[in-house]
DNA sequence: ATTAATAATAATATAGGGTATCATTTCAAG
DNA sequence: CTTGAAATGATACCCTATATTATTATTAAT
């Protein structure tokens, strides 16, 4: 139900929540644009307009329920903060987005930072490359 | 004499061309937006149009001889590619740019990538944080 | 259930960064 | 110089995202 996790959020349960939240949810794509979700509901037939997507994922990012990542060349894409935090590489050629955590590099970061006179507070790590079925199908 | 670079990059010796190059290579600020320069051209008596410093810019990156970052919330910087690569902390609070090198970092992206059978082509990591300076002033 | 207060929505206008177009100007090779 | 090709600058335009606002939906209290 993840009614909860709205109202907790301190919004109102709206169908709009609701719609766009359980599509985070379903993991068939985890990486999604604003756009995406739009035209997805869309052909669901539900009638939300694109400034209210835009409008309650960015509470969402406030609440601290969805992340935000700006990933080269495109527009901004949305996840659902679940598990752990993790960075990603990407398909320069398809698009495909996978995931992966280095605590390695995580605690370097923080050392850096250290170093540095930094308070970090956040960071942002992309890789991009070819994948392998772009490799193949080359 | 920045003419040789412009000419090497196979692209005409044009007065915009230079200023926007020879600002680059005044360390003055190693980070510059197109409307940062644009701004500082206007103010030095040059008539120079924001689509030029967009355009060459561009074409200068296509060449090889700056690079583009996207730092979060803000517009695109550019910065001359002269010495090693390198990766860039962030002050969240006064916009503060500052660059490091991490051999570790750099070893373990390549590490990973080969892992999850991408051909990397390149990556970006960005620390964001609060200064010194500004912990200090607040 | 009704109501009232308040928050959220949808439609639309607007903003901001950046690119495309195109007539005019500038460059550089001969 | 002359001349063809490339570059410029003005402007129109595109795209993502946000601001505005009248209308609608949600919530809590009655
Ligand atoms: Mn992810
Ligand atoms: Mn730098
Ligand atoms: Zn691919
Ligand atoms: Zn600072």
């Amino acid at each position: 139900m993840e009614s909860k996790d709205i109202r907790e959020a301190g919004l109102k349960v709206t169908l709009p929540r609701l719609k766009i939240l359980s599509m985070l949810e379903s993991t068939q794509h985890r990486h999604l644009s604003a756009e995406d979700m739009y035209k997805a509901l869309l052909e669901d037939g539900e009638e939300i307009g694109l400034a209210t997507v835009y409008r309650v994922l960015t509470q969402f990012e406030t609440a601290g329920l969805v992340s935000r990542h700006h990933f080269e060349g495109g527009n901004s894409v949305f996840e659902l903060n679940q598990g752990e935090h993790h960075d990603h590489i990407l398909c320069v050629k398809c698009g495909r987005v996978d995931e992966f955590v280095d605590e390695l590099i995580e605690q370097r970061q923080r050392t850096i930072a250290e170093k540095m006179n930094y308070q970090m507070t956040d960071h942002s790590l992309y890789i991009y490359g070819v994948c392998s079925t772009c490799t193949q199908t080359n």
